[in-house]
DNA sequence: GTAGGATATTACTCATCGGTAAGTTTTGTA
DNA sequence: TACAAAACTTACCGATGAGTAATATCCTAC
């Protein structure tokens, strides 16, 4: 096989390279959009593949098979979740408001195409591998939100509570709103993760008088 | 022992009539548990036969199909919810104490075995027709939730906010409980529920006045 | 104890769907 | 144009699992 080189242009990316990788972000973003109309199992490759215009073995030949198929859908949700905990990492904030900020990356996560096969999607459906793997990352997720809660109640910006509950009460929210959610709702997501802030940050309780502190 | 349901009617042995419904209930009971573990479709009837120690048909003779199997499970847990709103609804309390005690059914009855079945399977598992009805039945707990929210603001035991949006954040808090609670779990349900309720009532931040910029 | 319904089993059918082999068309490059 | 790799298709396989006779066994009322 002859490598097209020409000088001057980056070695590795031929123009086939780049429609290649474009082809098969296509095919995982329909598979997930496919997913989270009708299921993983009510929604076969043929389905997909005519969603795509193309013939099942087509597909085959841009993902591996079906597992891999929906573990990069999940791998691409949870990054946007992952992205969100490493915009914060460094940050010298108030860890409630590193917390905020992560509430606004979830949601938009959660609300993206990819917001029900990270959710709603079942780990087994993914190989015991795949399935580790991405029990992995969610871990992950969890001990970051866990540790943002931490570090809140530390530097007195969060309530001293539970932090496994809270976190699991936070993610459960957010990650149900890939449930309810759908595009040409009144709200979009950032207005939702809005909303949400604001109800993690005081609860149910009229406020009596609080410090100033907060932002809208 | 032989109890008749309504007068006139049936005067069938009513013995086989309560273990029928005994088994029955063992059947649905036993499939939630197992759709629970492998999720619906990993899920074979031949599984739940086999943990029930019966061969498929048997299953076939308690219960009409597959789907229907599934709409058992999730009016099963339902009804925990619903039976909570029941519970309330005449009662004079401020609403966010309702709202308190809703909560701690809701908890009980998405920790139950039923759990799964009623909050991460998916209606599109059931036909047209069930899916049709569970979807009322859960539209029906959502405004439940929603109109005590709306009475709180009004009698003033809640902070004005957005209702819709609060009630789905608070069911989804709660029916991620059914993805994460294992028997065995440290805490009960019960317990959970408060952590819970302690939580949508105060939220994240420091109840008492303090800055919210101090390093520990 | 036995008739007849209730309960359970064995042994199938049949559609679906993930996955593949082998061949055809398209496209970039020389 | 020539031709090789890439992109895509047609036509199939095999396993799985829902659902169903047809049949056997168990109870209970008489």
């Amino acid at each position: 096989m002859i490598a097209d080189v020409s000088p001057g242009q980056p070695r590795w990316p031929s123009r086939r390279h780049r429609d290649r990788a474009l082809k098969r972000d296509a095919v995982i973003r329909t598979a997930a959009r496919a997913f989270s109309r009708g299921g993983f199992h009510q929604t076969s490759l043929d389905d997909i593949a005519a969603a795509l215009g193309v013939t099942k073995p087509t597909v085959y030949y841009y993902v591996e098979n079906k597992e891999q198929l929906l573990f990069e859908c999940f791998q691409a949700g949870l990054e946007g979740i992952r992205a969100g905990l490493r915009q914060v990492e460094g940050s010298s904030l108030p860890a409630r408001e590193k917390l905020d900020e992560v509430v606004r990356y979830y949601a938009l996560a959660v609300a993206s195409d990819f917001g029900w096969c990270m959710t709603r999607a079942e780990d087994q459906d993914l190989g015991p591998e795949l399935g580790r793997h991405v029990k992995k990352l969610k871990a992950e997720i969890d001990r970051g939100i866990r540790r943002l809660i931490e570090e809140g109640i530390a530097d007195g910006s969060i309530e001293p509570c539970d932090p496994k509950m809270t976190a699991f009460a936070m993610a459960g929210a957010l990650n149900w709103i890939a449930h309810w959610y759908r595009e040409g709702q009144p709200m979009t997501p950032a207005q939702v993760a809005e909303r949400f802030v604001a109800f993690f940050g005081h609860g149910l309780l009229p406020r009596r008088r609080r410090s100033a502190s907060q932002r809208a």
